[in-house]
DNA sequence: ACTCACCCTG
DNA sequence: CAGGGTGAGT
């Protein structure tokens, strides 16, 4: 039967179908400075582990060295730049084409310099011998951070060697022939115990205190214009094609930490969002820039919090399934202070996807509720609240779709109309929302899709479909079927373990 | 003015 | 899935 009698303009008042106002009027978190290096160059190598660490420290030195530049460039006296806040996007293009030219000439002009063994200072009066004392005495911090970073190999080696060995590639010995690696050894320690959710936090956080002392080293060693111990300046420059600050290119795939846990072997009844949570909590300082797109209107683009994520990576569309979803929004003006949760991730929109089984019309309430991690804001709320719009729409594609097609194979009756686990829509729908398959379809789902179908079936059937607005009697009928969230869901760190098959 | 659902599009 | 437009509710 069809639905009647309903206005032709329905207010869904009274129900969840609207969201209750958002609270959050302010945009904290941090503040992202647009001059803020945080491009990186091509880094694809052919070793991904190893050049997680070796990205890690390419990035950063060069964020380190922009930096110091910056603060140092009165003296350079070139052209001036536009304030560091506040900058319309236009502006903000032009003042990174402006500062990543002026790093370029800097660092140039410093390898030069030291080729030619005069150290043009330039006014910074520094004389001879104290610049030779610091010189010492960096070296000298140097050679202690080159030990710690070496030791720090051998121990990611050890944990890595598992995983060489199962793919059959010498990942100890492809880190150590990463170029300019610090101390690069080749030896790769045997007999790696695997435990990535112990000892690679220690490690992260050991790596993370070593490889800031390190950088701060190297860009102390720049500004006072003396060769860097690795990475000769003028290698990676000339290779950055893009606005520094907000462009940010695909460059480190495995810094997620879905991937980094799928990259060992994990049992199958744990689930790999379990893991990444785990890696989360350990340490992010390599990956907390990973986020997916964050933009929802034009009003927010007005929002320099949000602007920052409207400039994700052009080319999503390329990139495997799998991290089709994932954008690097750039990384944090420091890459060693920890964070909280900034953005959404790939395993936000698992959970989000894995929810939509449960309910159609989530209330901003329950959004909180259950992505207790989220730090909320408008940009996060509205993101959110549009993946649950996706999560529809392609739900009541497929409900019109499939009821048209019963339709026309003859259907006659609406009640032969069934959804179980077995049918071809329960298929689509949880290629859809449960890819990995790793989550059983909930029998409420499956009811209140067969409750839609038959809705849809019925209103095509009798020509209900002639009025422009016929769906939304439908949608009311569905926003009433919402079902009880698994309390599992509320858990921050995790998605219910239920793995099936 | 603001927010959200839906629609269409890429 | 995200952007943008539109209409509607508050």
């Amino acid at each position: 039967m069809c639905v009647t009698g309903l206005p032709t303009t329905m207010s869904f008042s009274g129900t969840n179908l609207k969201l209750e106002r958002l609270e959050e009027q302010q945009l904290e978190g941090p503040t992202y400075q647009l001059s803020q290096p945080r491009g990186c160059g091509d880094m694809a190598g052919p070793y991904p582990d190893s050049d997680l660490i070796s990205q890690w420290l390419r990035r950063s030195v060069k964020a380190k060295l922009a930096e110091a530049c910056d603060s140092g460039e009165s003296s350079q006296g070139d052209r001036e730049v536009p304030a560091k806040r506040g900058l319309d996007p236009e502006g903000a293009k032009d003042f990174a084409w402006a500062k990543r030219a002026r790093v370029e000439n800097i660092v140039c002009s410093i390898s030069s310099s030291y080729r030619d063994g005069s150290l043009e200072e330039g006014g910074t009066g520094y004389s001879r011998s104290r610049r030779a004392q610091e010189r010492s005495q960096l070296k000298q911090q140097l050679e202690k951070m080159r030990e710690q970073v070496f030791q720090l190999q051998e121990k990611l080696c050890q944990i890595y060697s598992g995983v060489a060995r199962e793919e059959g590639s010498n990942v100890g010995a492809a880190w150590s022939q990463e170029p300019g690696r610090v101390g690069a050894s080749t030896r790769r320690p045997g007999g790696g115990s695997r435990h990535p959710g112990t000892l690679a936090e220690a490690l992260k956080e050991e790596l993370g205190a070593a490889m800031t002392q390190v950088v701060d080293t190297v860009v102390q060693v720049f500004s006072r214009q003396q060769p860097p111990p690795e990475e000769p300046p003028c290698s990676y420059p000339s290779d950055q094609t893009e606005a520094l600050p907000l462009v940010v290119r695909k460059s480190l795939p495995h810094a997620c930490p879905e991937l980094v846990a799928g990259t060992f072997p994990q049992p199958m009844a744990v689930s790999p969002y379990l893991s990444a949570f785990k890696d989360r909590a350990a340490g992010e300082a390599y990956w907390e820039g990973v986020s997916l797109r964050t933009k929802l209107s034009s009003r927010h683009l007005l929002q320099p919090h949000c602007a920052l994520f409207q400039l994700a990576g052009p080319t999503d569309h390329q990139l495997p399934k799998r991290q089709a979803t994932e954008t690097h929004h750039g990384l944090e003006p420091t890459l060693y202070k920890p964070s909280s949760q900034e953005g959404l991730t790939p395993v936000h929109l698992k959970k989000a996807k894995l929810m939509f089984f449960y309910t159609r019309y989530p209330s901003s309430g329950t959004l909180k509720t259950y992505f207790s991690d989220v730090k909320f804001n408008r940009c996060i709320t509205s993101q959110l609240i549009k993946w649950f719009s996706n999560f529809r729409e392609f739900f009541y594609i497929q409900m019109e779709k499939f009821s048209r097609q019963a339709l026309s194979d003859g259907v006659l009756s609406a009640e032969t109309l069934t959804v179980t686990r077995d049918s071809e829509l329960a298929r689509v729908l949880n290629q859809h929302y449960n890819k990995a398959n790793d989550y059983e379809i909930p029998s409420k789902f499956l009811e209140v899709s067969q409750i839609t179908l038959r809705e849809f079936f019925n209103a095509i059937s009798q020509g209900c479909d002639a009025d422009p607005s016929w769906k939304k009697s439908i949608y009311k009928v569905i926003c009433k079927l919402e079902c009880d969230i698994p309390d599992a869901f509320k858990s921050p760190h995790g998605l219910p373990d239920t793995v099936h098959e």
